[in-house]
RNA sequence: UGGGGCGUCGCCAAGUGGUAAGGCACCGGUUUUUGGUACCGGCAUUCGCAGGUUCGAAUCCUGCCGCCCCAG
């Protein structure tokens, strides 16, 4: 298969630079690379091996990546570097992540990943190789449209992560190609297959990278103490309802693990307060946000006022209205927490985002019982 | 120790003779490169305890235990 990775001059004379995690999506990226005849690079960042942050007995899943990620450089018959950026992502990346959480607010960690150690020293580094660009494994396609690089949601819109990528600039998009944008997941694979590589069956990776057990309470513990103290939970007039084991393992607007039964209603998390260490809980309507402030802008659109918002990773935008930091929803949006991403797009393009500071709670509405009207 | 009421899964709660609803919580799964949501599934051989009546009781009777309210 040939993809066209747009480099302005004949790719048998490129150096195209691959970041390689050692998953199926960023092998095949290189061998697509490989394909065009350029000189490939491919590259593998130690993030979190040896982190003090992560102590993890036994075999270590982030060195059996690496090893999967030579082997598959090897195959392919392209170089291939590691490079130690341990440091760099545990003050970028995992501080930052434990930071947000001992806030009281929900970090994305994939995010902060993408905006720094990805997108600036891997970049960094490619440039100082002399590439011509940096290719990776993402699902999110790169548009040339009227001389203007845009980035759009990937084709597969089960596998768009755009949302992680909301803090792309111009130069680094510029720079940054995607050859898997246009391709559904499960063609992916069987081009792995095809190509003999041997991470082609290897699982989708999921959860946090760093914290793979899926603790990532635990980690944020370590880290910071005082996000375990135990507080109360209370409802929306303060009446206490019950205690918890720390902030650390609530979320806005999530339900499961409050540990309050005898209710009519499920409860969620409504609002969390690190000061007093409350948690705040409430029925599902207390939920609804009519607008949000959102801050630390990334923005590569003009100035698109109707925009569709995302809040979350995954659902579909919702149509909403950007003025200036603040973002309103055309109706409601349940579960917004602060400190995840909003991302604004024009249809499949992305315009850009930011994170979430505030929420302004939708006035209640009356929900008209009609059965006992 | 006069009167009244109550005791059904961790919580709330249906069920008044026919072989234990439902909600919340909890657990598991699905989905997912964040957290969360959502969805699906599981969750009392047993109804405070002990006897009795009955073909058959959580439901009727007796006693005991516990709790609540009003009276003292």
């Amino acid at each position: 298969m040939q993809i066209d990775f747009n480099l302005g001059r004949p790719t048998g004379d490129a150096r195209i630079v691959v970041a390689m995690s050692g998953g199926v999506d960023s092998s095949v990226t290189a061998a697509l690379a490989a394909n065009t005849g350029a000189e490939v690079i491919g590259v593998t960042l130690q993030l979190y091996d040896h982190g003090e942050a992560v102590r993890r007995p036994g075999a270590c899943c982030a060195g059996q990546d690496i090893y999967d990620a030579k082997q598959v450089a090897e195959r392919l018959g392209i170089a291939h570097y590691v490079l130690d950026y341990e440091s760099r992502f545990r003050g970028g990346v995992i501080d930052r992540f434990v930071d947000e959480y001992a806030r009281g607010r929900t970090p994305v960690p994939c995010a902060s990943c993408n905006q720094g150690v990805k997108f600036v020293d891997l970049i960094g580094f490619a440039r100082e190789l002399g590439a011509d660009c940096l290719a990776t494994g993402h699902y999110v396609r790169r548009v040339v449209n009227d001389g203007r690089i845009e980035m759009h949601k990937g084709a597969d819109p089960r596998r768009d992560q755009s949302y992680f990528l909301y803090g792309t600039t111009r130069d680094q998009l510029d720079f940054l190609r995607f050859p898997l944008g246009d391709l559904p997941k499960d063609h992916v694979r069987r081009l792995a297959t095809e190509l003999g590589l041997e991470v082609a069956a290897k699982p989708d990776s999921q959860d946090i990278c760093f914290v793979p057990d899926g603790d990532y309470a635990g980690l944020v513990k370590r880290l910071r103490p005082e996000t375990e103290a135990p507080g109360d939970i209370v409802d929306l007039d303060g009446r206490v309802l019950g205690r918890h084991r720390g902030v650390v393992h609530f979320t806005v607007g999530q339900r499961r693990g409050i540990e309050v039964g005898g209710q009519k209603q499920p409860l969620y998390v409504v609002r969390i307060e690190p000061e007093t260490a409350r948690i705040v809980v409430g029925p599902r309507s207390a939920l609804a946000v009519e607008a949000m402030r959102v801050v630390d802008w990334n923005w590569l659109g003009e100035d698109q006022c109707e925009v569709s918002v995302k809040v979350r990773s995954l659902a579909p935008a919702v149509p909403a209205v950007r003025d200036g930091e603040r973002v309103r929803f055309a109706s409601p949006e349940y579960g917004v927490a602060p400190g995840q991403a909003a991302v604004l797009y024009d249809g499949t393009r992305l315009l850009g985002g930011g994170s979430i500071a505030q929420t302004s709670a939708a006035p209640e509405v009356m929900v008209v019982d009609a059965a006992a009207a």
